[in-house]
DNA sequence: GTTTCAGCGTTTTTT
DNA sequence: ACGCTGAAAC
């Protein structure tokens, strides 16, 4: 292997990569001996030190296959391998672009298919996502009776994130029950119970879910001969977002630097977001005492923005006494005083919006460069329909994800049969699309088809004969077209396959949805996606691990102009920066969320939230608080109730903001009478019908 | 015996 | 948009 001797850091010719970087970042990136831990603030040049610390590695002669970059996302690690790649593009053997990389979820899935059969696991195991493991959840339940048991039982997405929660904190679930969800308490023993026949009922249907990969990844590593093996492919692991890991993921790296590996951590204690996955930012805080020897590298230095928006950002992050000192300092000047804007309601406060953006974009600023912050995906409803209704293009990251919309899940269901016949959940699925098919015959048509075993692929035409007998004859033609194209499909290319599936499920779509013309297109954005892939098992096993998180990670949409504003939860939009940012809906109740305020933990939780939007803007930062809000968006009633802006935004931070109370518009601003206070305004059609 | 559909209440954040 | 319920429709 090639091995340079000298260290080009301190010569006067070092590298662009290096000679542009701050001592604190320098020393970050050509740490030598042992573990690292780089504790970096918002903005101050995290990824820049990052990929600098991988080019150096390759410099010094480590292999890039031999550097494993964990990652948060997708779009972090590949922001990060480009980056790297281009600063290394001379090192012998093409530099970082054989740097592995990924989130722990997808080298999760590389490695447990690797050694599947070491596992026990057979060959072509499925992968669930989180959807599809609450509803086998729900299946199992109702096997069990658990329905019936008069009390109210909690719901399949609650069941999941309870199991969920169980294996990533690896705490009992008596504790978690007792600590977060003493409503289920008196669900104990039921389910314990469930959750024991849930992991069977995987392992033989031969699925893992999420929390399985990473389960299986920590038993390899943990396994003393399987642990070795794989760390002896491994020199370096670098793991960003540090702070948003789980006790599993922890093990999984400890695990490494026990075979060997050294360990980089990078991340900011300030910006734990993901405590309800089990995360905790305590394995950062602990990371000096778990990883012997370790170094410590601190970056406060801010490159993002200006001071007036940091001094709010750091207002809000002394409300917090644990943790790290976090104080931010700006190294460029200008920016402007962030600005809170008190405005009547969420439809004014979508008009306001859309207004200042507006004359943003008129000033030359791209909408592309501008962005709307929200807490959930739903903040951003009424600010759609307006955004629509000016013709403002836009594209949203985070909230209602496209893999959980159904008829995706139907076409994922066909793509999974093309090489699992013997797959029932997706089996069942599938023959509920079929006309007059519920679930008593798609039972019986089952039976048959996995009668004595999955149908190998020589026996599936006959099996399918008996089975179609059990269905109405309506059914018959669209289940032979499936068939027939499941048996198509077996043969062609991941291209040409998918493109045979979604030919056969499009009259059922179209029968199933009103809108099925507009969710056929989603299907044929799939298609393209699965050309892209090896074969179709990889395509939807790949979709699970990242799902698109937007509708413009599939497809851009032929009615996005090249210029679009960003909407995005905050949490999407970690990691994230813009020249301006929105954060709408900061009242309380909202930040925190009025789910979160129960413990002193989950309110500092919102607290970084809060935290993290702020610091996403370079120039231009405005909060917006509704003074009214409505508990139901949806709803026809006008219940409302009355925001005071988040408790996070004190009069000290307040006072370090230009605040703007926005006079009501006055077409909707003249008072609602009291009930009883004039003669009421009738309509009656009665004499119509008289 | 089964499926289907209308009506009603509810919805945090995501690999 | 989804889950649950009860009643209509096949």
């Amino acid at each position: 292997m090639f091995v340079s001797e000298a260290s080009p850091t301190s010569e006067p010719h070092a590298p662009p990569w290096l000679a542009d970087l701050n001592p604190e970042q320098h020393a970050a990136a050509v740490h030598r001996d042992g573990h690292l831990l780089v504790l970096a603030g918002a903005g101050t040049g995290k990824t820049t030190t990052v990929c600098a610390r991988v080019a150096w590695l390759i410099e010094e002669g480590v292999a890039p296959e031999r550097i494993l970059l964990l990652t948060f996302t997708r779009r972090a690690a590949r922001e990060m391998l480009a980056r790297a790649g281009a600063l290394t593009r001379s090192a012998p053997g093409g530099g970082a672009r054989r740097v592995v990389g990924g989130t722990f979820h997808a080298a999760a899935h590389r490695l447990v298919r690797a050694h599947a059969a070491a596992l026990g696991l057979a060959q072509d195991f499925a992968l669930l996502d989180a959807a599809d493991a609450a509803d086998l959840l729900d299946l199992v339940r109702q096997e069990q009776g658990l329905s019936e048991t008069g009390r109210r039982f909690p719901r399949k997405h609650t069941l999941a994130d309870l199991c969920s929660r169980t294996v990533n904190a690896q705490r009992p679930l008596r504790e978690l029950l007792a600590s977060d969800f003493p409503w289920c308490e008196e669900h104990g023993d039921a389910l314990a119970e469930l959750f024991r026949a849930f992991a069977a009922r995987k392992r033989e249907l031969g699925v893992l879910d999420l929390d399985d990969l990473l389960l299986y990844w920590r038993a390899l590593v943990l396994d003393p001969a399987a642990g070795r093996h794989i760390a002896q492919g491994i020199d370096h692991v670098l793991v960003d977002e540090y702070q948003d890991v789980n006790g599993l993921q922890v093990d999984i790296v400890a695990g490494l630097a026990d075979h060997g590996c050294t360990v980089t951590a990078v991340g900011n204690d300030f910006q734990a977001i993901y405590g309800f996955r089990s995360a905790s930012a305590g394995h950062i805080l602990g990371f000096p005492a778990q990883f012997a020897g370790a170094a410590t590298v601190t970056l406060e230095r801010n490159y993002r923005s200006g001071q007036g928006l940091l001094d709010v950002a750091n207002a809000v992050a002394a409300q917090d006494a644990d943790g790290f000192p976090k104080v931010l300092r700006a190294q460029r000047g200008g920016g402007e005083v962030p600005r809170l804007v008190f405005c009547r309601d969420q439809t004014h406060e979508a008009a306001e919006v859309c207004d200042r953006v507006l004359a943003a974009r008129e000033e030359g600023m791209l909408l592309r460069e501008q962005a709307v912050l929200a807490r959930t995906g739903h903040d951003t409803d009424l600010l759609e329909l307006e955004l629509s209704r000016r013709r403002i293009p836009y594209v949203k990251y985070g909230g209602l994800r496209y893999l959980e919309a159904a008829h995706v899940k139907d076409f994922l269901a066909v793509l999974r049969l093309t090489d699992r016949l013997g797959d029932e959940m997706s089996w069942f699925r599938v023959l509920l699309l079929l006309e007059g098919v519920g679930p008593n015959r798609a039972r019986r048509a089952l039976d048959h088809l996995l009668a004595g075993g999955p149908p190998p692929a020589a026996e599936l035409p006959a099996r399918w004969e008996t089975a179609r007998a059990e269905l109405p004859s309506g059914a018959r033609e669209h289940g032979d077209a499936l068939v027939a194209a499941l048996a198509g499909a077996q043969d062609a290319g991941a291209a040409a396959g998918a493109e045979r599936l979604r030919d056969a499920l499009a009259p059922l779509v179209r029968a199933k949805y009103p809108d099925g013309a507009v969710r056929l297109q989603d299907l044929d954005a799939l298609c393209g996606l699965a050309g892209e892939a090896a074969d179709l098992r990889t395509f939807v096993a790949e979709l699970v691990i990242d799902p698109p998180s937007s509708s413009s990670d599939l497809a851009v949409a032929p009615h996005l102009d090249d210029d679009w504003l960003v909407l995005s939860t905050v949490h999407s939009a970690k990691g994230l920066e813009w020249q301006s940012v929105h954060v709408i809906a900061a009242y309380d109740g909202n930040f925190p969320a009025c789910m979160a305020v129960g413990t002193k933990e989950s309110i500092a939780e919102e607290r970084r939230l809060l935290y993290v939007a702020l610091t996403r803007a370079r120039r231009s930062l405005t909060v917006y608080v509704p003074r009214r809000y409505y508990h139901r968006p949806t709803g026809r009633d006008d219940g409302h109730g009355y925001g005071k802006a988040s408790r996070f935004l004190s009069p000290d931070v307040q006072a370090l903001c230009e605040v703007v109370h926005l006079a009501d518009d006055p077409a909707a601003a003249a008072p609602v009478p009291a009930p009883g206070a004039q003669a009421r305004i009738t309509v009656s059609v009665d004499e119509l019908f008289a």
